[in-house]
RNA sequence: GGACCGGUAGUUCAGCUGGUUAGAAUGCCGCCCUGUCACGGCGGAGGUCGCGGGUUCGAGUCCCGUCCGGUCCGCCA
């Protein structure tokens, strides 16, 4: 028996009794007589303890002496109380006075140090993974994530929802993400595709009769990656029958509260906050607004605009016609008030316009309005008089010590770009906390998006999504103006997940393809099958999908979600530790019927 | 597809305006130490400065190219 205790369970109750504990060397402590040994595994560290008192105690000793870093040993001996606790480990109390020692299996020196605290840096973990999983943070990590599983399991069963395993191997439709693609032998010269999501499963099996479906299930998108975003994911994904838009966002907002509750023990005793689309878009100039901190748009004119007709209501009477050519030309001069900010120096504030002129910003800079205890100064006093900025002042109910700041340009450029300053702002005023949460429903998004390039319309969400139901009738007559049935759950800035009430009409998905420029043939090529089935009796259905990674990134208070995943991909797509991908031989790419290069 | 940051000892980093023998911390090795727990003390080893080219009397340092890692924009229905 390698062992009857986990290192992390021995206590002061035990001692007397003769235990065998199994672990990594985590370090030892020669004192010349004495030697310790700091014994590791999963559950924790107990200290082993040699004492050269006898002839046979000496032998261990020096046994104890050559044990290396990572070697894996067995100890066998007798719990004991120790002369002096260590109180800042569970276990501090008590020491294993080793009368029988086995290296199990020696170990090179890892490249870095296996502690919470480590030196190394991300590669070399990521190269050694296996060494770096060993360390306390990420094994938490690992666990927080199998929590947040079993926590979704336990609430979506208790709700009568069935886990269904969907195909891995389907058919490449290329709207949107890229597919990943695998070749197939049998069939040579086509190609299966990697799921980006069981999106027509998960529908089908509403029309199946499932009623209720979910699955955490890993999806693929073969687009660039960021510390968020891995080309192999986990996804909650859900589906509905016989809901509308109000049961769904209840259930999962449950779902929701049901996991802050489990994980993190905070309850949400509001129902979350609702926004439409445009209303993010015009407050905050985003589609998943940060809500921990204020800081909401204001508009130097008469009315808010709304997005994406930035100028129609005409020149701004507060910023225009001034000589101040930045606000005259502008389309759009938008603002936030950073409360208390006025005693910014200028160097701080030209780091703001430092931040905001960089290449991946790209704005021409920032007016501030500053309310110090000599009154309102501007940078552009020269143009506005004290009475202007007295409005502009009560435009931003701005108070004493508050800075404004201003930008101006093309509407939905300046949207963005003010956006990024409230979020650099919140970051530098530390407004971001991230164990504050703030989840928000965001609602009613466009059905379409027009791309400027090819002139064509494309899905927002997926073109299954269903438009609301009084905006039906535009489907085809003005899709720009249909809005979506369609709900994203936002949380801190983050969008964590969304769903849709699905079209489960085959004409009116028929009009959809039609609406995004796919032909008959197109359509019927690749979701044949969908619309077959809604021939068949398909109810009104809808669902979510929500990013596993993120939430458990969420709930770890990190926000690259490598952290959470046990065997991630680097920037590149890149597994650097099994090293993939790799060439294949060509004898493979023979019996693939793929065409051997050169 | 694009922008930016980084690559120097096992590791994490410093190395100024190009100038003598490239440093620190930590880890590692050796010796000493019987209650440590980030043990302590003394000593030691350890470098193709990512790679290739160029400028120069002289390059870790400047220039060009390239590879690798990271962050972001585009992209992510």
């Amino acid at each position: 028996m390698y062992r009857t205790h986990t290192c992390g369970e021995l206590r002061l109750s035990d001692a007397g009794n003769t235990v065998t504990l199994s672990g990594w060397v985590q370090r030892t402590r020669d004192l010349g007589g004495m030697t310790f040994v700091d014994l590791r595994d999963r559950y924790g560290i107990t200290q082993l303890a040699f004492n050269p008192g006898s002839e046979a105690q000496q032998a261990l000793v020096a046994q104890a002496r050559t044990l290396g870093r990572e070697f894996v040993v067995q100890a066998t001996g007798t719990v004991k109380e120790r002369e002096s606790k260590n109180r800042n480990i569970p276990t501090g109390e008590v020491e294993i006075v080793v009368q029988e020692l086995d290296i199990l299996n020696e170990a090179k020196l890892p490249p870095f140090l296996i502690e919470d605290e480590t030196d190394g840096g991300d590669e070399l973990r990521m190269k050694y993974r296996y060494l770096d999983l060993r360390r306390n943070n990420v094994r938490k990590n690992l666990e927080l994530r199998h929590k947040l599983a079993i926590a979704v399991r336990n609430y979506l069963s208790e709700q009568d929802f069935l886990e269904v395993e969907t195909p891995v191997l389907i058919k490449s439709t290329p709207e949107g993400a890229r597919d990943f693609v695998v070749p197939s032998r049998m069939n040579q010269g086509e190609f299966y595709a990697l799921p980006q999501s069981p999106q027509t499963f998960k529908q089908l099996l509403m029309v199946a009769g499932f009623d209720r479906y979910f699955q955490i299930v890993k999806c693929f998108r073969d687009e660039d990656l960021r510390a968020d975003r891995q080309p192999e994911f986990t996804q909650i994904d859900c589906e509905m029958a016989f809901v509308e838009r109000e049961d769904i966002l209840r259930t999962f907002e449950g779902l929701a509260k049901h996991l802050f509750r489990t994980i993190l023990g905070k309850e949400f005793d509001e129902p979350f906050l609702r926004m439409p689309y445009d209303e993010a878009m015009r407050d905050y100039g985003c589609d998943k607004p940060d809500l921990r901190f204020g800081m909401k748009f204001q508009y130097l004119t008469p009315q808010p605009p709304l997005p994406g007709r930035g100028g129609e209501n005409g020149t701004a009477d507060l910023v225009k016609g001034k000589g101040f050519k930045v606000f005259d030309d502008a389309e759009l001069v938008v603002g936030i008030n950073a409360e208390g900010c006025a005693n910014w120096s200028r160097k701080q504030t030209d780091a703001l316009i430092d931040f905001v002129k960089r290449p991946q910003i790209g704005a021409t800079g920032i007016v501030f309005v500053k309310w110090t205890e000599e009154g309102l100064k501007s940078t552009v006093d020269k143009f506005y008089g004290p009475e202007v900025l007295q409005q502009w002042a009560e435009c931003f109910g701005m108070a004493p010590g508050d800075l404004l700041c201003i930008m101006a340009g093309p509407a939905d450029r300046t949207r963005k770009q003010l956006n990024e300053l409230r979020l650099h702002l919140g970051d530098t005023l530390g407004l971001r906390d991230p164990w504050s949460f703030k989840p928000l429903w965001v609602v009613d998004f466009p059905l379409l998006e027009k791309d400027e390039e090819s002139g064509r319309w494309h899905a927002m969400h997926h073109p299954f999504t269903s438009p609301i139901p009084e905006h039906a009738h535009l489907l085809e007559s003005d899709p720009g103006a249909v809005k979506a049935n369609a709900y994203d759950l936002v949380i801190n800035g983050t969008e964590i997940g969304g769903g849709s009430i699905r079209i489960h009409d085959r004409s009116m998905q028929e009009a959809m393809f039609r609406v995004l420029g796919f032909t008959d043939e197109e359509a019927r090529y690749k979701f044949g099958f969908l619309l077959d089935a809604f021939e068949y009796g398909a109810p009104p259905h809808g669902g979510a999908a929500f990013g596993f990674d993120r939430w458990t990134s969420l709930f770890g208070g990190r926000s690259d979600i490598r952290e959470f995943i046990a065997f991630p991909k680097n920037n590149a797509g890149r597994d650097v530790m099994i090293d993939a991908p790799s060439r294949i031989d060509d004898i493979q790419l023979k019996e693939l019927g793929i065409e051997v290069k050169g």
